[in-house]
DNA sequence: CTTTTGCGTAAGCCATGACTTACGGTAAGT
DNA sequence: ACTTACCGTAAGTCATGGCTTACGCAAAAG
């Protein structure tokens, strides 16, 4: 059940900000701060966590340390989203044809 | 960046406990609180969240109110995680192969 | 009409966690 | 060897949010 750590993490703005720079390929913790309203060692306690999540890995590179995105935390997620995905399908065909079922409220 | 909401929900446990209990179909908010070791209305405040995050849809049937998975705030969230899932092989590949890379540290 | 059931909201309490500065430790440069 | 660059960790501060109890409202039951 890593799918916890890994919604847990990716729920703070900050840290998908940083697993976002990474979709674009390794990198290491000082340009990754670069550039976010957070200072460096707040990155590096981003990482550590996205790291326990399984959600990065890390090597070292001389005095830097790379971070590149891991798909095994993502891939756990993804499983266990699609749990609901099928179930959500089936029960909600027969609720959106009833009169007075409610969505979220939208800004009109 | 409904999926941003969506995260910070599942994030909670206790929410997702809520959330789980909607995968085997519609229910109402007493029997969702039911077996669960918080009081009913922290569930409500529950429900609330996960609806304003598109992920459940409600209908009053009498005086109850019955919840339902959504499946707009799940295909949002499905769709953002598949962005990172293709950059991830991608440069997954080059990394792995590498004598220094550290994934989390597994339980011995 | 009165009572009971079912639910949402308000106010307040308290733990979690995100951020800062300060520090130590390793690798590269001179 | 000394200095500089790069990074992780520790300690402390402060806001966020999850939970509780108390209350109010609507619908069914009697």
């Amino acid at each position: 059940m890593a799918y916890a750590k890994a919604l847990q993490c990716l729920s703070d703005p900050t840290r998908r900000r940083v697993f976002e720079r990474l979709r674009s390929g390794p990198q290491s913790v000082g340009v990754l701060a670069q550039g976010l309203p957070v200072s460096r060692p707040a990155v590096s306690q981003h990482l550590k966590a996205l790291k326990e999540a399984g959600l990065v890995i890390d090597r070292s590179e001389g005095a830097r340390r790379v971070y590149c995105i891991d798909p095994d935390g993502l891939g756990e997620l993804r499983r266990w989203i699609d749990q609901f995905w099928d179930a959500a399908l089936e029960s909600f065909k027969s609720e959106v044809e009833r009169p007075n079922t409610q969505r979220k409220r939208e800004k009109p």
